[in-house]
DNA sequence: GAGCCAAGTCAACGAGCGATGACTTGTATA
DNA sequence: TATACAAGTCATCGCTCGTTGACTTGGCTC
């Protein structure tokens, strides 16, 4: 698209950080398999061999993304009381690019992708799942956990893959009351 | 793999529900841009080439499939009580290869797909979302029939993409407990 | 048994993909 | 200012994909 030299001096840190930028956006609109390395190189201005030479292959870029852009953590480290509410205000109030939902996001979209699968089940396991179930605590904290990731990832699902969730914004209100209710009733059991 | 010769006459009906079967197979394994048509041809023991002949395109394919691969519709058919426990059975339970389960997970095993998008988003909606929101009823029905669809998709989604739950009998059967008490409430309001 | 037409195959197309290695360009240092 | 080396580009490889049109084969009819 541009020329590189126009935005940026040559600077490989730099460079490869807007790299590492443009393929987190990517790898959220389009998924693994999708977003292609031409596609994620021009949006950040290189050639796509610069991608290749920066991060290795594909997999890597895409590991690297995951690991960097980190997960809502804080959501698991609060308290107890109004957890449910964090995290339905978070899934269906926060804006659509909010960075906090770039990992769950890649996570879903990428989800058919078999050389992504690996990578992607990994994510999904050390980012969400086991920092829940220790956040969560207790002898149920295994089905509780599957139980609040599968609804995490349900609503969402809904939310960007159906572009929407087609609510008013009286429903969209409720909605994410009645999310809340539900999430903080697992939690409490 | 085996000429067709071998295993049925030259019987283009039964050919071609050979090749949809396939398909449905395929596409629930794999989604839609991964599995290829050289792939369900070969499955279905004919030429790829055949497979464009008898449905048009890959698309049309699917959308064959998504029509007459029904999804478990008469759980939106009986009684409001026992509705969690007819759904959690269904999506903890039921065998893998299931046929009610075939029209959901292709449906998220093809999420990314762009060239599926808009028949993934119709099937969806129409096998799925529009049936709930008829058999719920009532002034909450369109919130409470998003969050039973992304509750349903989310858990599916965990069990198949993850290749089961990692739970031990006596956890999955909690967790199905569990998983209808969900839903019941959300039903019951 | 001959011939016709549907059923099915085969070869090839154009496009897009990730990856590689040789090449060019800019900049910091001497 | 000359030069060395990193930063970045370019051409190209091999592969797979969906689709197409020309071809071959087999079973039913007369």
């Amino acid at each position: 698209m541009i020329p590189p030299s126009v935005l940026r001096a040559r600077n490989a840190m730099v460079t490869r950080q807007a790299i590492l930028d443009c393929a987190r956006v990517r790898l959220r609109e389009e998924g693994y398999d999708a977003a292609s390395l031409r596609e994620i190189a021009a949006c950040a201005g290189v050639d796509a061999a610069l991608v290749s030479r920066y991060f290795g292959s594909k997999e890597e870029l895409l590991l690297e993304v995951l690991q960097t852009g980190g997960p809502p953590m804080e959501l698991f480290s609060g308290p107890r009381e109004g957890f449910g509410e964090r995290v339905a205000d978070l899934l269906v109030c926060a804006p659509p690019d909010d960075s906090k939902l770039d990992c769950l996001i890649i996570i879903l979209r990428s989800l058919s992708s078999q050389a992504a699968a690996e990578a992607i089940r990994n994510s999904s396991r050390s980012n969400f799942y086991a920092p829940l179930v220790e956040w969560l605590g207790g002898p149920e904290a295994k089905i509780k956990a599957t139980m609040i990731a599968a609804i995490m990832k349900g609503v969402t699902l809904t939310r960007f893959m159906d572009e929407g969730f087609g609510f008013s914004e009286a429903e969209m209100a409720l909605f994410r009351d009645r999310l809340a209710e539900t999430l903080q009733r697992v939690v409490d059991g």
